[in-house]
DNA sequence: CGCGAAAAATGACACTGTGTCATTTTTCGT
DNA sequence: ACGAAAAATGACACAGTGTCATTTTTCGCG
């Protein structure tokens, strides 16, 4: 989280040094960015930077919570315009997520460098397990009837089983260099094996 | 891949080394991990450090592939032992695998900070995707009439969404602290899921 | 206004780690 | 036993980090 200093400056000046940081990490990983380099796009000083953030993580993962905090609420109406429908809201979902083209190499670098503690934020985007509350207002809008499950243990676990699928089928997407279409039938077709059940019936 | 000058030096040496990489790997992820400790630990000169390897990627890379080739084989012999039931053979992996106790502090950093190319090692314990041939030798043994597919692409899909959870569970392991017992029945739950389907019947 | 204290900005500095390379040491074939 | 090839060495130049004493700016108030 940012310092308390970060919010005192004026949302341009903000602008300016999230604008240099988004910039930085779509060229590097994390570890290979460099926070000189931030720094001198932005047009600050090495000392103001350590008087806003932490370190370099800290702007890294304040950009990240920015963005799936966004993709939270988007993913939330869609399940919504869907009654509750969750395979067919996660489809849309994740088509919305590979047509996008707002910060298309930060998001490439993110998820080719992606370790646990990335992952985590974009599980939460779907489950959210900090929170029991969290999880039964996510809960309360799907559709239980149309899936499989019995019970709040099973629905959560089926969750889990959507976001890695979703997750390595969105980083595929960029390691592989696949165009959106086939991206998106590969995920229909994961989709539709999950389903109807992976063992013969 | 280390430098044909590695593989020169006496089997003690190299044993030597590769002990004190496994050693710093196993307390400091790929990016914190010093070169300089390493070559303490082994009582070498950094100078000879670069005339086996090209870097300490290459090194931990040489690691990870002796211990990936290794469960390679591993599942390849449960599944011939299971006459190519890919669900039971998956489930015995997984068990070995959490219940396994050498190297489990480098198998526990390398999987909370896994990115693609990590993942990617280790998703080629099973599906191999780089050579046709491989991905035939592999998709014999399997018994595809246990299973709910039709044709290699859907064979193929199934084992993707197999691994991502397979990994994801073991993951979560290391993550949240879980013990062996309670990640082998999350684990179980959620083979069963996959198994039913998701969707209602 | 203007002044003093609090907040913010600055960049030099001490550290840590990397990869290289000229030099020294060891190995090995004849 | 000797000379060339291979291997080992550590000092060095460079790049990046986080800190801190100092300077500059901001802001409340008489």
């Amino acid at each position: 989280m940012p310092k308390l200093t970060f919010y005192n400056l004026s949302k341009e000046k903000q602008l300016h040094l999230i604008e240099a940081a988004k910039e930085e990490f779509s060229n590097a990983s994390l570890s290979d960015a460099s926070i000189a380099n931030i720094v001198k796009a932005a047009g600050i000083s090495r000392g103001s930077f350590y008087q806003y953030f932490e370190g370099k993580e800290d702007l890294y993962f304040h950009l990240l919570n920015s963005y799936t905090a966004e993709r939270k609420e988007f993913f939330r109406k869609t399940l919504q315009k869907t009654d509750g429908d969750l395979f067919q809201a996660i489809r849309n979902f994740y088509i919305s997520t590979v047509n996008e083209e707002e910060l298309l190499d930060f998001k490439r670098n993110v998820l080719l460098n992606m370790t646990e503690q990335v992952e985590t934020k974009f599980i939460k985007i779907v489950s959210e397990e900090e929170s029991e509350e969290a999880f039964k207002t996510i809960s309360k809008l799907i559709d239980v009837t149309k899936l499989n499950v019995s019970g709040n243990k099973e629905l959560y676990h089926l969750l889990k089983i959507l976001m890695s699928v979703t997750i390595r089928n969105w980083i595929e997407h960029f390691a592989k260099n696949l165009t959106i279409k086939e991206s998106i039938a590969n995920y229909e077709l994961e989709l539709r094996l999950l389903k109807k059940g992976l063992s013969h019936p």
